[in-house]
DNA sequence: ATTAAATTTGCAACACTGTTGCAAGTAAGA
DNA sequence: TCTTACTTGCAACAGTGTTGCAAATTTAAT
């Protein structure tokens, strides 16, 4: 439940957090500011959702979802994320027709040989090609 | 060469683009349009710049390098990349230190099972961490 | 070397993304 | 209920990137 999870997280109720994080839980694909922004611009100031994004971020709520295109999308944590330990090395697969991002949380990112003398904090991957829905 | 990739790429011999390209050739990280900039401010205008990379990487000179940071960096393209095909499929390492950006460009991404049903076009590997300079 | 056509450059202006400071408003615990 | 700490909205700003247009430059053809 919504409540609970911001309680978890030492995340204050309000309107717009509970708002904001419904969107993500109705929400199969990454969302970004713009997206949220669309839904919400009257009822939400846009530093006010701003700054929600960025306290989910911290708060481990949400990871953010790279992207070649520059803007940043957010998308759900699954695993026990909190302001000191994210665990978002998935797969992440953007279509390149309706431009939507998707994780696949059950893939894991294969070890890559080659970067033994680096130290390894996350890897993140993203393939893009067209999705099951474009391809009809 | 830098004229002969150049002219090989279809792109007109002017001073920017010999200056900007030589410096993707002496750097060994990606370069963002604000390090260009810095080395060329009162040399060429920022739209220039900006149009400059555009038209590289639209050519097959330069490829995207992807980054959570949301600003774009580019790298030169070691295969034979043109405007129609780009072989850009390797591994980024970003350090968190310093946040340089490596290509690996031998290392090759593994195939990832269970995208069966999707069309790849390309895939990205964003590994952050400590490079090694900045471990000692 | 001159010329003509096409491309490139610089400038001004703009749009989008994201951040900061501050006063007013709200949530949560005593 | 009251107090404290946090959150919100507003205004202003900074950074990144794009577009239109006139002037300058490259290129290829004479």
């Amino acid at each position: 439940m919504i409540e609970t999870l911001l309680k978890k997280h030492s995340l204050r109720i309000t309107k717009v957090r509970m708002s904001i994080l419904d969107c993500f839980a109705q929400s199969d694909t990454a969302l970004s500011h713009s997206d949220i922004e669309l839904q919400f611009s009257n009822e939400f100031d846009r530093v006010t959702i701003y700054r929600t994004l960025n306290s989910f971020l911290e708060k481990g709520l949400l990871h953010k979802v790279p992207d070649d295109s520059g803007i940043a999308r957010f998308a759900l944590c699954q695993h026990d994320c909190n302001e000191h330990q994210h665990y978002d090395n998935h797969v992440h697969f953007k279509c390149d027709k309706c431009s939507k991002v998707q994780c696949f949380h059950d893939i894991a990112i294969p070890t890559i040989p080659g970067l033994n003398e680096y130290i390894i904090h996350s890897s993140q991957l993203l393939v893009q090609g067209v999705c099951i829905e474009c391809q009809e």
